[in-house]
DNA sequence: ATTTTAATGCAACTTAGTTGCAATAAACCT
DNA sequence: AGGTTTATTGCAACTAAGTTGCATTAAAAT
C-alpha cells in the first residue's frame, strides 16, 4: 500500500500536508517527536502535525509512543515491533520483531521494555 | 525492609510528606497519578509530591510509569513486574512476574505491553 | 541547645499538546 | 469546467502536567 493509499482508504482527504508529514515519517529509523520533525520540515504547523497523528493513529496509521520525558514519538505503522527505551539518554529504538507473548485475555498492540541501552551501559 | 528504611538507607531525611507519600503508595493495587494521589490526600504540594517521586525513582524506591494519557503514575517498587496499558479506557495494571525476555546487550528494567485489556474486548 | 543544611509550600513559570475559528482547498455534483 | 459543500489548515489563545525560585520550616549533626 502507498502512503497515497494509506490516506485515502481510511477516507481522508488527501492534502499537501499529510503527504509531506507521512514522506517524512517514512524515511526515519526510529519514531520522532514533533520537535524532531520540525527540524526537518518546518513548514507544518504543530496543530496540523498533531492532529494528523491523532487521526493517523486512530486507523493505525501511525503509532505513537510515550517517552519517559513526557514527550510523544510517532512512527509510522509497518510490522509490529517492541521499543526500546533507554531510561538513561531516553532514546527510542526499534527492535527487531518477535512472535508476541501470549497473554490470555489481553490483545497486545504493542511491547516496551524499559530499562538501559548499551551503549549507557558501558 | 521498611518504608521508613527506604527513606533513610538513601541518605534522605524522614519527613512527614514522604512517610506520608510512601504509606499511601504502599497501599495501592496498581501505579497512581498525582490527581489521584491528591484524592487520596490533599495534604501534600504537587511540587511536594514531584520532587518525591523524582528522589525517589532516582533510587529505584519508586517506579514511575507514562501514560498515553499524558499523565505520570507512580508505584512502589517491588518485584519487577510487567504492566499492561489499555489503550482504550487507559488502565494501567500490574501482570504477575515473568522470567525477563532475553535482550542481548540490554538491561530491562520494565517492559510495557500496550493493547486492549479483557473488559474492553467484550 | 545551637547550628547547619535538606526539604517543604507557595506562586510563578515552562512546555507539550489542544482548541476555536476564519480562511483555504479537497472532493463532490452538476 | 464551474460552483457548492465540507474537511482541513494555520494562527493565536488556551490547557494542564510538571518544574523552579525562594523564603520558611524542620531534620539531623555537633
Ligand atoms: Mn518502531
Ligand atoms: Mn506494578
Ligand atoms: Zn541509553
Ligand atoms: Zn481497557
Amino acid at each position: 500500500m502507498t502512503l497515497n493509499e494509506k490516506i485515502t482508504r481510511n477516507g481522508f482527504r488527501l492534502t499537501a500536508p499529510r503527504k509531506k508529514i507521512l514522506s517524512i515519517l517514512a524515511i526515519q529509523q526510529q519514531p520522532i517527536s514533533f520537535d524532531e520533525y520540525t527540524l526537518l520540515d518546518p513548514t507544518i504547523d504543530k496543530s496540523t502535525f498533531y492532529r494528523t497523528m491523532q487521526s493517523f493513529e486512530s486507523v493505525r496509521i501511525i503509532n505513537g509512543i510515550e517517552s519517559d520525558t513526557g514527550k510523544r514519538y510517532f512512527e509510522l505503522t509497518e510490522t509490529i515491533h517492541p521499543h526500546f527505551i533507554c531510561q538513561h539518554c531516553h532514546s527510542i529504538v526499534c527492535l527487531p520483531s518477535q512472535p508476541p507473548i501470549a497473554l490470555q485475555g489481553y490483545s497486545i498492540e504493542s511491547v516496551i521494555y524499559k530499562g538501559v541501552c548499551p551503549q549507557c551501559l558501558k
